[in-house]
DNA sequence: ATACAGTCTACAGTAACTATAGGTTCAAGG
DNA sequence: CCTTGAACCTATAGTTACTGTAGACTGTAT
């Protein structure tokens, strides 16, 4: 059966809310969908794949521009996969930081909820904690260049 | 000494820029500083003190508004600290499962990278990877494959 | 037949910055 | 003392990736 479905079970299928797909169609990351004879978009399997990676490789952290760079690629599979390959790398390498980071952070907040037990903010570690830069593992804050 | 700072000082100090510290201000995140003759901000050492904090709630992953509201708890010292201990808590239950995310998506980055190797696109399955989601541990968005 | 959930377009708003333009201030070198 | 250039100032616009709203239309269940 040609299994078509609208835009609100694509969205619950992918996990996407409805407003972002019509977002990702308007700035033409999703090709045009058909449309019923009311004019409401009906998806296929492809579309839904389609929206699957870019959800996918959002989860990951790859920006919109690497996805669109990804897909444009995939459109031209003659060529060398060296640059998807790159691409990935890229991200890879980022994540590693980004854990190490979340993880340094993580038990930080944990000595932080610990410490903080029904006492009275004037006793409580939580906000001292977080101005005290001494107690952090990550130091790549003495420099500039955050955001990742 | 008196120990004030220019804000470019500040602001490699901090690993925070420039703009960013202004924008704080201008939100209301940062008290306004004194200024010089020439109009220029100079900032003691409790506004760098204040400015870590925020940067390093952002970097723990407080939104600006959570960040907000600890800063004025820290304000009314008598009163109990459950307050900002939920707000504690509650990041911490978002980073643990961030953590958990970004990890089953590093080893599939991981397997997509080992698998393309120098191959052409045709072979590679970076692209394909992306878009399968039965290789992905996090389940929270599942297709309902028939109506209901 | 009607209710009502889902969809449509168009546009405004959000968070958290970042960048630009066009001017002023400050510290160092000549 | 004068100049030069980096650092600073304000104001405003742009960025990314969405999210929300208004007001109208469609599709379907009863």
């Amino acid at each position: 059966m040609s299994n078509e479905l609208t835009i609100g079970r694509v969205a619950k299928g992918t996990g996407c809310n409805v407003q972002t797909i019509r977002y990702y169609e308007q700035i033409g990351l999703l090709p045009l969908p058909r449309r019923s004879e009311g004019n409401q978009r009906l998806y296929d399997d492809s579309a839904v794949q389609k929206l699957s990676f870019i959800r996918h490789a959002r989860e990951l952290g790859f920006p919109l521009q690497a996805i669109r760079d990804l897909i444009s690629l995939a459109d031209r599979p003659d060529k060398s996969c060296e640059a998807a390959d790159a691409i990935a790398r890229e991200q890879l390498e980022d994540i590693g930081k980004r854990l190490q980071r979340l993880q340094a952070l993580r038990s930080e907040l944990e000595r932080m909820v610990e410490q903080c037990k029904g006492g009275r903010i004037a006793d409580c570690r939580v906000i001292e904690t977080l101005g005290d830069h001494s107690l952090c593992e990550t130091d790549d804050h003495v420099l500039p260049k955050v955001r990742p």
